[in-house]
DNA sequence: TTGTAAGCGTTATCAA
DNA sequence: TTGATAACGCTTACAA
């Protein structure tokens, strides 16, 4: 049916060996047969079977990517940038939702990375064991997590942190609130960090663990519960969906945003999208993709590298960007109650 | 390094075809040597290598699916719904993101097909002419597009599109306007057909087209405008990102959502995330997904098949279902200033 | 029920 | 510079 290289080479009037090298090593073969192999390949709409190409190289050109949940703008927006720059680097993606099932994770890591030439995984909750073994003999680069001795990009958290901080306590805000991720999210462990460091040493201010939600507007409406009963007069959140939940729980409780409560989400990934447009520590996720593209398969991330802050040759940090826009304002004056000096 | 067929079959002291007969059609071979076999199997980590069974078999176990824009929840929401059945069904999934570049798009499907048992498509607006030129000789299912003579799974527009009317009709609107998708798109002209059909025969009921936006919360923004200068009570939008935008728009510009104009969106991909939260057509996209894959795989959708109110065995419409949220209301009454009866 | 051997489409090795 | 030929790992006639 679909025409193979025996097709070509024969249509050339050459040996299959000399239509390979013809096509895939140019430069070893003479220039009129070299022609000759290219017309017949064109003519006869020749195309590589990767497979079988896969099988003697040993490279099949393919990766693959696995993702707690596509549906997370996250993720998807990691995807996407996975998927631009393997394209322009000729290789095909698989991508994987695990449904943040672990199990599953392992599962899906184990039997495509054996069909890929490298693998991409985001594993935000997988214990450090558990992803240290299934990491270890595998071509593997961790996104948005970090683990001695592997490979991984990530975001520069702490500075995310401290910029949120500096900008509520710059308003004037005193007693800020944390709606964290959920439990064991490797990123809201770093950002619970970040926050404490930024926290230390700016002046009183007070910081308020509201606890683990789910990284969804349906977490962030729970949080919003807590927001309102903590007496803080702004909060930041896991991530940007949490904090939309929690401005939308604040709304219908009566309470404005942001005159009686500051909210800060985190990653960007809903633009302007709330009212008022959300204040957002901005990641850029497509780029995180591309350069953990460039890392799983040069082992060096090519352009920007100089902008990242990472320690390691093979953990990169890239740098995030606080955006004010709408949710964030001055801290409101307390109530004369005694309860303030 | 990696356990090899050979290496299982030496193990269990068989050959190498009845170790992959034990392994691949266990019914043919002795009881006792099969448990040898599986052992050894087991004991070697043996994971068969995919690429060079489908060079004998022909069939690769992937699949391959290509959309114009991951970051666009609708695409992520089908992608979703095709990882997971794919992956029920022992397949894994080539995602590819065309970044609505029609050109680019083809390209993707010509190469990634190939090492694919079956590729659905989402090409919203590539020309049937091309698009019936490269599914040609290609397994291929359509996705949300129809087009004669390919199979394809698409959700019911009209159907959609007359319950967002009856539902603004009911509630006294008689005039409305539709805020429609990106020029070209199959799906937006399916929906001005059925607007046109659901309009028809429901009492002076004026339909007023807005024209063409980008599928986003920005092309949202520039129709908010349009229906602010329409004098119209209502506008249904080509998808939830445009309504949202369109919502947010009116609100700047003063108009009360629902008190002054009612908003339908499509898709209900944002959920209850908009304040108020946005009466929407919805689709059950992880489902659209799924009943793809089946209807690749096997040539016919296998569960809910009955519900399908497709007319051809091979051209599947899911139902849609209008959920009404807080964004539509009673129409206003209008001005008395001689214009109305 | 099992084994031998051929072949899937490609690249790599080696001589010529 | 080119061409036989042997692999890559697996499945499948066909034969035993």
């Amino acid at each position: 049916m679909v025409a193979t290289l025996r097709d070509v080479a024969r249509a050339a009037g050459v040996s299959p060996a000399t239509a390979s090298r013809a096509l895939s090593a140019p430069e070893l073969v003479a220039p009129a047969r070299r022609a000759l192999v290219e017309k017949a390949a064109q003519d006869l709409g020749y195309r590589p079977n990767l497979a079988a190409r896969g099988l003697t190289t040993g490279r099949t050109g393919n990766l693959c990517l696995v993702v707690p949940d596509l549906g997370n703008p996250f993720f998807a927006g990691v995807a996407k940038g996975v998927q631009r720059r393997a394209r322009e680097l000729g290789h095909a993606v698989f991508v994987a939702d695990s449904d943040e099932d672990a199990r599953l994770e392992a599962d899906l890591v184990e039997r495509l990375s054996a069909q890929a030439d490298g693998t991409l995984v985001c594993s935000p909750r997988m214990s450090d064991e558990r992803l240290a073994e299934l990491t270890a003999d595998r071509h593997v680069v961790l996104v948005n997590r970090r683990l001695p001795g592997r490979p991984s990009v990530v975001v520069d958290n702490t500075d995310g942190m401290r910029q949120a901080v500096r900008h509520l306590h710059a308003l004037g805000h005193r007693r800020i609130g944390y709606a964290g991720g959920p439990e064991g999210s490797w990123s809201d462990a770093r950002r619970r960090d970040g926050l404490k460091v930024a926290a230390h040493g700016l002046h009183r201010l007070e910081v308020v663990d509201l606890g683990h939600f789910a990284p969804t507007v349906v977490g962030g409406t729970a949080a919003g519960d807590l927001v309102a009963a903590a007496s803080i007069t702004a909060v930041i959140a896991h991530n940007d969906l949490v904090a939309l939940g929690i401005t939308e729980r604040l709304r219908v409780r009566g309470r404005s945003v942001p005159a009686d409560v500051s909210v800060i989400g985190y990653d960007d990934t809903v633009g302007t999208l709330g009212h008022p447009a959300l204040t957002t520590v901005a990641i850029r996720l497509a780029r995180l993709g591309s350069v953990a593209v460039d890392l799983l398969l040069d082992g060096r991330a090519s352009t920007g590298r100089a902008a990242a802050t990472g320690a390691d040759e093979d953990d990169i940090s890239l740098p995030v960007e606080l955006v004010v826009r709408g949710t964030t304002g001055p801290a409101p004056t307390p109530p004369t109650d005694g309860v303030s000096r």
